[in-house]
DNA sequence: CCCACGCTTTCCCATATGGGTATATGATAG
DNA sequence: CTATCATATACCCATATGGGAAAGCGTGGG
């Protein structure tokens, strides 16, 4: 087997750090393709083909806007990686304090060398 | 270019099913490598290189325990992620109603034809 | 002191990329 | 109806996988 595909689910679309980008641009608006590249600094086909990825997975939506094909932004997908995080909102507190225990016997033990 | 690599940051980690399933397993406390194969129905070494990825990334810690490994859970690095998602909470409530309206409109277009 | 056990690395594959360039589509404005 | 502009696809690469099998290794324990 090989690397799971971009458009399986979600989590594999936002891994990608440019995707990851489109959609923060995105929130200040709708925007056509064009305009993305050159925002993102990569070719109009680059551009393209990240938000086929994104609308495969539905973090996208596109309308034609006349001459233009506009899109924009559809964030209830995340919603699920946003859940999905916060069901270790108690650990990393948690595991801070462990390591601070542990950082903090660290130094004692070696005050007792 | 190819893809990035999962070591690079969280989110390409995290990307894996895999390996969210071992953070998910992990909440339930430390495991030595073998019995979380076991638990992911794949080979030691399988499991082993997803460790790997996560200890790189920062997700997963491991002491040793006897003659075990044990690995743990450091979550602290998804919080990154929580709140790179919760950054579009507003949006997935709004986009919501707009897709609403939207099909409402699509409906009412089809009704006056 | 040495061995067996638990893990990690190394190989070897098939596959899915992320990108750029060149080309095919498509739909809009005249 | 058609020339054009805006996008999407088709190719082509180099690369980084996720997996299993097999071999390497470190060290805990007897």
């Amino acid at each position: 087997m090989a690397r799971a595909a971009t458009t399986s689910d979600v989590f594999n679309a936002i891994a990608e750090p440019q995707r990851r980008k489109i959609l923060v641009l995105l929130r200040a608006g709708e925007r056509p393709v064009t305009e993305l590249a050159v925002e993102l600094g990569m070719t109009q086909p680059g551009a393209s083909k990240h938000l086929r990825v994104l609308r495969e997975v539905g973090l996208v939506r596109d309308r034609k806007a006349g001459k233009h094909r506009l899109y924009g932004l559809d964030a209830r997908g995340l919603r699920p990686v946003h859940e999905w995080t916060g069901g270790f909102e108690r650990f990393w507190n948690e595991s801070f304090d462990r390591l601070d225990a542990y950082v903090r016997d660290l130094k004692q033990a070696r005050q007792e060398e």
